[in-house]
DNA sequence: TACGCTGATGACAGCGACTGACATGGGATG
DNA sequence: CATCCCATGTCAGTCGCTGTCATCAGCGTA
């Protein structure tokens, strides 16, 4: 039968990330336990374990696509990019996908804002996206040191841009604000 | 009378960093306990948590003396100097006081380098340190959008440069390399 | 059909990080 | 001398996280 029950019901992480999103948000991230996120899924706190490594993971499932999106959108630059030009494209189209889940991201960066704990994950996944971008650049035959260098300071330029897109009470384009971060970080690092 | 002993052996919070530096270094960050650190200080584990918040805090007492060198480096710059120049300034002299503390201060990233909780410590550290030099740059008039990344950019200059100088088995010249990623920096960014 | 294997889950015991509440007793202060 | 202060000790408790073993539907295979 279609839709016909297996032993279990299907997507348990799923469940597992949309029960801790929702307690998150409506106790906050210390008054919650993994047992009620579990018990929220039907699940047990053994199982929430196996799916993630720890209680603050099952915020960052999505930051490996995103990271996948950027990679990729730097190797398919054209040969002729810069580094910093080829990091910029991909921030952009980073920013598009965000943008399209503006509500989504709001409720997880105000869940991360209020817990220093998330922001010390958030950064070491911001940390990890920087190697792999460096990697990325390195692929494409730029030196060690300018492909490090490009992708902590493209990280630096999306991390403010993001900030401001989180924070300002207008819509503004968060492309647009990466293009506008940029140039003033390449205003400020213009030697004299 | 000098050196009497009051009711408890004087610096406590000192002991302990101690003792857990060894512990750390000795047995590894994970397979040290809390209860083991106060032990060997010959305190109990809650006076521990008394003198640290958490169990990672213990080897991040220094960051704040840093914070405070790099911070008024800033201040002290010349009115005429350019942000960025001044934010290089501080973050060279900060690279002289490690260089001076240089076996030390090896250890310590040895200890952090094997332990992911204490990379996301050391990051959130790093980024606090960037909301204070950005702070430092807006007192001197700077704008808050070029304040931010001046900072930003100057830190992932710092880290690129001292990563280097950890792990490069020759003795090179920390405040000098700091210039050279800064010169990288310059290069990548330069429009064309 | 019967058999056995697999893989996701449950049940349970246990360790260690961290916290709140209360007790203790020298040192400083009056 | 009486009093307060405050760094530390003691104890009980919660919760994050792990190791281990049991369970049992689905699946292939004889």
């Amino acid at each position: 039968m279609i839709g016909s029950m297996g032993r279990w019901e299907p997507n348990a992480r799923g469940r597992l990330e949309q029960a801790a999103l929702e307690l998150y948000i409506e106790r906050g991230f210390e008054q919650t336990t993994v047992a009620e996120i579990a018990k929220q899924a039907g699940l047990t706190e053994r199982t929430f374990f196996r799916h993630f490594a720890d209680k603050r993971e099952v915020l960052f499932g999505g930051t490996g696509r995103l990271q996948e999106l950027l990679v990729s959108t730097i190797a398919s630059a054209p040969d002729s990019a810069a580094p910093i030009d080829a990091i910029a494209a991909a921030f952009e189209a980073a920013g598009t996908v965000l943008q399209e889940r503006r509500e989504i991201v709001r409720q997880r960066q105000t869940i991360i804002a209020a817990n220093a704990e998330l922001q010390e994950r958030e950064l070491i996944k911001l940390a990890s996206l920087g190697s792999a971008l460096a990697d990325a650049l390195h692929r494409r035959g730029v030196t060690d040191l300018a492909a490090s260098l490009a992708a902590e300071a493209g990280i630096a330029v999306f991390r403010i841009a993001f900030e401001h897109w989180i924070n300002d009470t207008g819509q503004p384009d968060l492309p647009q604000l990466i293009r506008e971060s940029l140039d003033e970080l390449k205003a400020v690092t213009a030697g004299k």
